[in-house]
Parts: structure tokens; C-alpha cells; sequence
DNA sequence: AAGCTTGCGTGCGCTGTCGTACAGACAATT
DNA sequence: AATTGTCTGTACGACAGCGCACGCAAGCTT
């Protein structure tokens, strides 16, 4: 299924994913057990809106976008869920779902753990509550800044930003993506992403081919982009060094 | 300093708050000592990026925006808080700030607590720690939506969403609220909100004059919303229900 | 090798929103 | 009654992004 394969996950290991990392030795010999490798393959739906998911997904090299979809068809992502991440939250915070869906964009593995586990988080003691809550707070400011992003920015700079969202949760600078995602995601028309991945091209700042995209240059990336890039990595990465603090 | 005046607050009138008021009774003992009635001021900042707030706020009669602000000035309102919810989420999250704004725009009352007594939700017994994990889904909910209506639907839907956003939260069917504030919150310029409630006015659902916006006819401002409107709130409205079940 | 599917490039007219500038109307102050 | 500041209406050129239509080329299938 997986386009990644890697070693067989004889030991699970949790640095692949850095809540799971987060957890104190204590807590992670009790989460052990829940926890289930899983292949995340392409465009897999991992949940949709109206359905209560049933479990909770822990991505260490698959990518994850939530999307949510409006009545007429058209589509917009409001947050990318790479190894940082847990997919999921609402079960946490609600025990229920979501009004969006969650869907692969980026095959690869990761760990699931059943929804009750998910809601027993909060009673369990542990670290896992409070990596949680913090989660959720990166969660929101993620989606303020897409909120923001799509009301001021340019499609050039939205486009830069989403590639080093993908970059960031890669090992390599290769993205696995067509244009005709990319507009999904971004919410804007595939030719708007050709015109927008032409200047990038011809900046020198990626290059491109049928699906395949290299980022050449990330700075030059990371210039192309908005503030909303920096500004939301900034105050994820403050999220999770507060982890150390505990 | 408040435009709407009260009788005194001899006894805390929690059921004015929907997450106070669904607290259980127990609870309610704990709390009740820790609330202190305060009011809020047109535009008065209760924080701001970078700085960690002092206090968790519970409105009653009193609006808050939490706006994002970019780098180049422009503005765009992410959540609106009223008597359903609480502003100064991330305390309760991290214990730390959230890289926006909580501003005034409806002057009025509510509650706060010290900022240690939000971090502690954590820790103590009882139905607030819940309580806040589904407003926080609540206003993940609100966001997301906020960010997909950003993209796609145009500004005369967007302001009728704000109008009854501001209407669910007061008591009748005026809103104070000028054509300039409209416009920062919506992240567009002034003059298209002009436009836009130019428009409302002619087909008879709104008529202001002066920073007075009158709704005269709710359902139609409703059907001049995008769905946006009417899904944020059954989402709302759905988790609410939730908490009468625990 | 031929054909089909998928992904990317291009052109063109249209509309919504922007930026800027200015004018009129109401409200508060003196 | 006059003045000043605030709020709202109008106008116009510029342009980003849209919807649609079509062409082309790379890769897969048979």
C-alpha cells in the first residue's frame, strides 16, 4: 500500500512521532499496548464529517490534510497533519466528530489507536492530556493563520506556504503531488496553481514534472511565502519545546 | 464603562454563561469563588499576541473578537465569543498566549478568573475540564469554518454571517456596530461593506443609520448567509446538547 | 506502435474586490 | 449657530482570480 517502506515494525518507534516522543517512559509502557502500526496509502479517507471516527492516527511518515468540503463541491484544507501531529483531536476534546475530512496526501506509515483510548486520555494520569491540550492550541493556530492566509495573501505566496508545510513533514525535497491536489487543498482553480508553480520554476526556487515536485531553493521558498509560514512554525515549535518544560 | 448597566451583581448569575451554567453544582461551589463580575468596554483589549493574559474571561451580555492581525496591517477576525463561550482558551490549552487579539466589540458584562485558576481546569475534579475540551472543538469548529468562508463566499454573504453571529449573541435586534469595524473584522475595506449592506438595506432585511444596524427580517438575512452560518451552529448547538448528557 | 489517460500550459472574457479619492450627512461640542 | 469629527455613499481605474475551452506531451496499457 504504502509508496514508503521502511524496516518491519518489530518495536514501535515512537520518536517517529514526536507527541508520541513527548510522552513520559511511564506513559508510553501503557500506550504501547494500544498502539497498532498502520500504511496510510494515497487519497485514503481516514475519516469524514458525520461519521464518528474510530480511531485516532499517530502519522510518522504519511501527511495527513484536513479538509472540509462546502455544499456547492468546492474544497479547502484547513490543516496538514504530519509526524507533529495526531489525526483525530475531536475525539479527544468531544468524544465525537468533526464537520471535515481527513484524507492521506502523503502515503506512508504511522500508528492508530481505537477511539476509546483516544477518550480515556483525558482520565488517564500522564503527560498524554497535557500533549494533547497543547496540540490542540497548534491545531487552532494553524487554522487562524489558514483563515487569515486565505483572506490576504496571493495564490503565489498560499502555494509557497503549503509546499514547506509538506516539506517540513518530509525526509527528502521531493512532494508527491499533482497541481490538481494542490488546487484542493489550496481551494483556488488548477490553473491558478500552474501559473503560481511557473513563477516559482522560473525563479529557480523548484522545478517539476507530472505529479513530482523538487524544491530547489527553500529559502528562496521561504521568501516566496507569506509571514503565515513563519509565524505558525514559530509558535509550534514554542509549543513543543514547552513539552521539555513539564 | 459599560453601555448596557445591570442590576448589581450581589449573587453570580451563572445560567448568563452556557459554560458556567453547565457546570454541575459541585463544581459551581469551587468556582463560584474565584469569579469576579467585570465589564468590558467597547474595544477594549483582554490580550494580545506575545503577551500571556492574566485572565480567562466569561462573557454574559458582553462580545469579544479574536482578531489576527499581519504584518502589513490588515486585520481578520478568527472567532466571536459571547455568552456560549470563554476568551483565554489557551490558558487553559498550554497556559501560555495564542497569537491573536480578544477585543471588545460589543460592550457588557461577564465574569473573569485568574489565569492559574484556567490552568488548573486541569487538574481539578470535575465537569469544567470537559466542558472546555468540547469548546475547544466548538471553536476549532468556528475557525475552520471562518477559514473555508475566507475562500470562497463573497462578502455580502459574509457579512450577513457576522450580523447573526453578533445577533445570536445579544438581546435584541439591534447591533452597534459601524460599517469600519464590520470591515476589519471581515478583513475587507470599508467601502465593500458599504456595498454589501447597501444592498441588505434595499431588499429590506437590515436598516442602520450611524453605527445602529436594525434587523428587521432574520430568516432572510439567513438565506443571504453562506451555509457557513447555519453549520457552525448546528455544530455548536450539537456539542452544547453533549454536556446534558454526561 | 498505437491508443488512452493523466498532468500541464495557454488564451480570453468576466466579475468581484481593491486602492484611492472625494463628497454629503449626521452628531457632538462649543 | 458654527465648527469639527465621524459615518456613509459614490466613482473609477486596476487587477487577481475565475470559468471555460483547447492543445500538447508524458507515461501507461494493450
Amino acid at each position: 500500500m504504502s509508496m514508503i517502506t521502511h524496516t518491519t515494525d518489530t518495536f514501535l518507534l515512537p520518536h517517529q512521532n514526536r507527541l508520541l516522543a513527548a510522552m513520559s517512559e511511564n506513559d508510553w509502557q501503557q500506550w504501547e499496548a494500544d498502539l497498532e502500526p498502520v500504511d496510510f496509502s494515497l487519497h485514503e479517507v481516514l475519516y469524514e464529517s458525520g461519521k464518528t471516527p474510530a480511531y485516532m492516527y499517530f502519522p510518522t511518515t504519511a501527511i495527513v490534510s484536513l479538509l472540509y468540503m462546502t455544499k456547492s463541491g468546492a474544497s479547502s484544507e484547513v490543516a496538514v497533519i504530519g509526524n507533529d501531529g495526531v489525526v483525530g483531536l475531536s475525539l479527544f476534546l468531544s468524544g465525537s466528530n468533526s464537520p471535515n475530512q481527513a484524507m492521506v496526501q502523503t502515503a506512508g506509515k504511522g500508528y492508530r489507536v481505537r477511539a476509546q483510548v483516544a477518550k480515556n486520555a483525558v482520565n488517564r494520569e500522564g503527560s498524554m492530556l497535557s500533549i494533547l491540550l497543547r496540540y490542540s492550541q497548534a491545531m487552532i493556530t494553524q487554522m487562524t493563520q489558514t483563515a487569515v492566509c486565505n483572506r490576504h495573501h496571493s495564490i503565489d505566496q498560499q502555494l509557497s506556504r503549503r509546499l514547506l508545510l509538506s516539506l517540513d513533514r518530509l525526509p527528502s525535497n521531493e512532494i508527491l503531488m499533482t497541481q490538481e491536489t494542490l488546487s484542493n487543498m489550496l481551494g483556488v482553480r488548477r490553473e491558478s496553481v500552474t501559473d503560481a508553480a511557473l513563477k516559482l520554476q522560473e525563479a529557480g526556487v523548484i522545478s517539476y514534472k507530472r505529479g513530482i515536485i523538487t524544491v530547489l531553493d527553500r529559502k528562496a521558498l521561504e521568501s516566496h511565502s507569506c509571514e503565515c509560514y513563519a509565524t505558525a512554525k514559530k509558535e509550534q515549535e514554542r509549543l513543543q519545546e514547552m513539552a521539555f518544560n513539564d
